[in-house]
DNA sequence: CGCCATTCCGAAATCGTTTTAGGTAATGAA
DNA sequence: TTCATTACCTAAAACGATTTCGGAATGGCG
């Protein structure tokens, strides 16, 4: 059995209240005392019990994560995210506990926030509702949102910078002398993919290039959509220089595809995407990309949502994240 | 403020003990009683307080994983294992609670074992010394290690078989033709990698090939010491024809270094690795590889772990889980 | 009718802290 | 000497559940 502050008590000779003002270091106690009880509590090995003071301080210094909807695997994605978050959390005392996003989302979450499992929680984007909101809202949970900029009056959230950054990577493409630029676009499911579509046609915009709808087609979320969007475009009578793809694994595909007929990248066409994925390091040649400081969102957000747990009446807060622009061996001047 | 158990009483009338026997299914309630307790229960989205309950029924339903130390970010190994670990926890009411691994390792799990933070504890083979062993028995907190066999009579672990896939992978090299396989190793910092060269050694004996020791070589944990390893067996005046690298980051950086020269795999070189990756999947050509199911690890670490909360004395489980031979197409015939 | 089982419910203890509201002794001031 | 302050400590009430133990009906049986 754990030692209990009743035995650390006993031993001192003090009572109870004493022994737990010491311990956190109340003004009422006498220095001596204090540093008698924090010597015999060091030799006795006490560390009070985090349920009794989860109970009693109304708190349990926990922050939920929600895992996305079925995960098999998670993505590096998600992985970076809950390293920053898992770091941050640590740092103040707090943890982080992970739960897999059932299919009854909204009972879940109605679960924990109404068992008061954690003091806050850290959403993505792309799992979830509305009506999910309100929930937290009247269970008076904080949360932060990562990967989507939610209009919610209450909603914290933060992104990286899709529109910036897509539109640096289009610079970089345009100061190379491209003209021809394609972009492989995906549903507009979230703003995500809307914010860098809009930098795409922003960067053609500023340097006077017309935009031609040839260029541009949407791919799918199925595993290498990226690959035959790539033959289309590559298909075409007047095929592009460039390509900006929408993120990683499409312009992977895309390499994949331009290789297999005998294209050279970057000579022939320069590739170029978005996220920053570890992958990109290691294809051949490696790819130009806009790399999100993920771990640092996931940093950030618990930050946030630390500042909203100590102040519940802290407004809610809105950030943009920078986004890097790494030049790799993928994009090159063109011919 | 959350509702509470009291409220249920005061709205059905009955006392707190009925309605708290009526939701916990106790025999000795009526069952109409039963019926009306959940019905009013769920019409005031009553929640048990997770703090009290912990409190009182002296477990968390909490399984605490300790990520790797000096994390910058968590490699698809460890995120793979978090995955399973939380999927199996929630199928039976537990999650699990990220600990970041401070400088300070001991003070820190004895903290979490005696605040009774979680029920049991996930460990990763790399990360810990005996004397944890001992607090952890001390503390009576179930744990189990991942990937490593260790050698202790409360441990329980769960590793791949490195030992037989490697030799299923040198199989595979051997009936393709292979008589000249390279190996290269990793310190022999844990049975893992002796594991795999005993495999190695063994494909070698059982198809009565001598061993060469100038195709066996060591390579460090630095990022690409897979490229100067293959540089210097590719410098051998008998170079091999075959490289077995002991995980796929050195496969990866090998066969840049095969390219390099101008050799072609699998035409010139077969190059086969351990671990599967997702990065084997995306090189030119993909990897053979001998893949951990690493999902299936964390999911059964638990499932192993859950047992032993159950029952303390379930004596310690030792598992070797098989690893899957995935042949692709950087190896082909010896020429 | 009396007695014993059952059946069902409730009072109260308990889990291990924190915190509020005193209480006592020593000190200083008048 | 007396009274108000201080300084320090403690008793007891939370926190919100679970669980033990006993008690009041009810029913069956002789």
């Amino acid at each position: 059995m754990p030692i209990t502050i009743e035995q650390v008590s006993q031993k001192t000779g003090l009572s109870v209240s004493t022994v737990s003002k010491a311990l956190n270091d109340y003004p009422d106690i006498a220095p001596e005392t204090k540093e008698r009880v924090l010597q015999i509590a060091r030799e006795l090995n006490y560390q009070p019990s985090a349920a009794a003071r989860n109970l009693r301080r109304k708190h349990t210094n926990k922050i939920g994560f929600i895992l996305p909807f079925a995960v098999s695997y998670i993505s590096e994605y998600v992985s970076g995210l809950i390293t920053g978050a898992a770091m941050a959390a640590e740092a103040t005392g707090y943890n982080i506990v992970l739960y897999t996003n059932q299919s009854n989302q909204h009972e879940q979450l109605a679960k924990i926030c109404r068992a008061r499992e954690v003091d806050g929680l850290l959403l993505r984007g792309t799992d979830h509702v509305d009506e999910t909101f309100a929930l937290l809202d009247h269970e008076e949970i904080p949360f932060v949102i990562t990967g989507r900029r939610v209009d919610h009056p209450h909603a914290s959230y933060i992104v990286p910078d899709n529109f910036g950054g897509s539109l640096t990577l289009m610079r970089h493409l345009i100061d190379l002398g491209h003209k021809r630029i394609a972009f492989t676009s995906r549903p507009a499911l979230f703003e995500t993919n809307t914010d860098r579509m809009a930098g795409y046609l922003e960067g053609l915009r500023q340097a006077d290039i017309v935009i031609d709808r040839d260029l541009i087609i949407e791919t799918s979320v199925e595993p290498h959509s990226g690959y035959s969007a790539m033959n289309t475009l590559l298909n075409l009578s007047n095929p592009p220089t460039a390509l900006f793809a929408i993120h990683d694994l499409i312009a992977i595909d895309a390499m994949q595809a331009a290789f297999e007929r005998g294209l050279r990248v970057p000579e022939d066409l320069s590739i170029a995407s978005f996220d920053g994925i570890q992958a990109t390091q290691i294809t051949k040649p490696p790819i130009t990309t806009a790399r999100q400081p993920i771990t640092d969102i996931g940093k950030r957000a618990v930050e946030m949502l630390l500042k909203r747990i100590a102040d519940h009446s802290t407004p809610p807060m809105r950030e943009i994240v920078p986004v890097q622009l790494i030049v790799r061996e993928s994009t090159a001047r063109a011919q």
